[in-house]
DNA sequence: ACTGGCACTCAACATAGGTGAGTGCCAAGG
DNA sequence: CCTTGGCACTCACCTATGTTGAGTGCCAGT
């Protein structure tokens, strides 16, 4: 009883916070919830909870701000995930089902959840490795100078350019196209690196070098993972914020320039249904520590393949954006299935 | 002689607004700068010069601060392009030197450049579109989607997904395959028009549909411009003017996540040689007008294709910048051309 | 347990005076 | 005609000094 309206005092001290950012004071809580009991009585329940961890006073005198240990249990057991409106989800089907190929529902992704959110946006490429060769290309683009272009099985592409030691002829690129064609179409990776080694031994000696390149490169594109970009969007958004907050943009500005910065925001999502939520220092990244990250895990298939979230200040609205995320993440896992 | 001297003012106030940030006065101007002359004759030609509008007073009883103009001026008339040190030029050959591929040559421009400016910057992606075919692939991803993936002969690869009205079975489409390879292959891109519309009609009339979209989709694909895709960098500079300045961030970051803002900003670079240089209001675009933009053309082989730049605010370091943007151009030609 | 009352704190706002960098103008000198 | 020192003036900026009021903690009374 008396546990319980703590626990209501924090939720209402979260609510007013996020929606005023301003520090909040027992008798502004009392006019705007319904708790059916006096300041002074609040006053002790605040007394209470500072005690706790969960709330503090920016200066004495001040009211109070919920701290990121407030945060977490507000999200953990006090909040709901707010589901987004009919309106909402028609206008996320409508603009994700025109997209005419990955990069771009990538692309409308990124910018979807960074205006639904107003919130900065993280996007990461949905992994594709598993897969067996469509189609190898060699191009000469100059006499020393060869392109690959793989095609994977899956619809992906790779493209990669071969140094030769000397010039190459035209014939000479035919005869090696075709014959590592027949050596790696149609077989699952994991047999292509015998396969692919017979190709290079059984080609004449003067173009030998020229081929153990090209299956150098082939393994190590068909091993590239194209889930290590992370696109982003609404980086506008931060400004909003601008100096009212201990919210430098500077710094988060900087850590977001750095993919492997973001890559180890979205990778660290561990819930596989759901979202994710870390709060403030939680964070593991230097620049974020006044920043809460929203993510979830989208899929393919049966598969989660990889992850998407936005990145706001704390006192951001919890509920509102960990629905937005999680729906979005649905839809880019439905529209992925379509294609 | 006077104008010579007030030109000289001119020059000076821009030198020392550029590195101080405050307006500078008559007084700090002859310590500075050996004008030999006092400082009320410098407020003569003070007072001259904003007649004229190259200088203007934040408010009465202040030092005098450069206007659009009077930057335009400076830039005309006054600076040289400052050449980079021969440890920068060497850092930047060594970083764009090590590049893989297309998209890592610009991800790498990007940031060399946004990082020697200490500014955003912007590189836009070359047009390589009038190309003959290399390949054609057509991948079944389900019964009724195929995926085409075209190669050009420059490299250049585009991926499309097909909707097919009906299912479509792996011998008609390796039949198809075969068949538009012929039509198109080694063909410069304004025959294909014609040997296109021919494979269609000697399609069997069940794939006619499926032909008649995989036409439509490659005649649309072929004349995709890559070019419309700049990419950026460096946004983090933005936020070091921060408040200090009649630089709100907001409208820029704004400005800057549109494509089409880009597109503008780069696309009316129009000195073939040499750097163009747009200030203040100068700018076509909204929410850029207090900052600069400067930006140099690129090009491979001897055809200029795309354009590079940065943005920053007004009151920047103009021949450090000219001369940066322009060297990193040259340097992007250079890696081009080997590739 | 809750509440009303009360003294206390302190950021934020406002007001007022002082300071100084900077200006424009002018009369005198090259 | 250009330059210069002198001088009165302006006004952003800083500091000092109230004043206000939201908010608190504590306590005695229900």
């Amino acid at each position: 009883m008396l546990e319980d309206r703590r626990l209501a005092v924090l939720r209402a001290i979260v609510e007013d916070y996020v929606s005023t950012h301003e520090p909040v004071g027992s008798k502004a809580l009392v006019e705007r919830h319904s708790l059916g009991v006096s300041p002074a009585t609040i006053r002790n329940d605040m007394a209470a909870l500072e005690d706790e961890g969960y709330i503090a006073q920016p200066h004495t005198s001040a009211g109070r701000v919920p701290t990121d240990l407030g945060y977490r249990h507000f999200v953990d057991r006090l909040a709901g995930v707010k589901p987004l409106s009919p309106a909402e989800r028609r206008a996320i089907h409508e603009f994700l089902g025109s997209a005419v190929d990955l990069d771009d529902v990538m692309i409308r992704t990124v910018r979807l959840l960074a205006q639904i959110t107003r919130q900065v946006a993280l996007v990461q490429y949905p992994s594709l490795t598993e897969s067996t060769v469509r189609h190898i290309e060699l191009i000469s683009l100059s006499p020393t100078r060869v392109m690959m272009v793989l095609i994977a099985k899956t619809g992906r592409v790779e493209q990669r350019v071969i140094e030769c030691s000397g010039p190459v002829d035209e014939s000479a690129l035919a005869d090696l196209r075709a014959r590592l064609l027949t050596a790696v179409a149609g077989h699952p990776s994991a047999q292509v690196d015998d396969t692919v080694a017979d190709f290079a031994e059984s080609s004449p000696s003067e173009l030998r070098p020229l081929a153990n390149a090209i299956v150098a490169t082939l393994l190590e594109a068909m091993t590239e993972r194209i889930d290590e970009r992370v696109i982003l969007g609404g980086t506008a958004h931060l400004a909003r914020y601008g100096e009212a907050f201990p919210l430098a943009i500077q710094p988060v500005l900087e850590a977001l320039e750095e993919q492997v910065v973001l890559l180890r925001l979205l990778g660290e999502t561990t819930m596989s249904n759901g979202v994710t939520v870390r709060i403030g220092h939680e964070n593991p990244v230097e620049g974020l520590e006044s920043t809460s990250v929203i993510t979830a895990r989208y899929s393919r298939g049966n598969k989660t393949v990889a992850s998407l979230g936005v990145v706001g200040p704390t006192h951001m609205d919890y509920p509102g954006t960990m629905g937005a995320v999680h729906a979005v993440a649905q839809y880019v896992s439905r529209i992925l299935d379509e294609q």
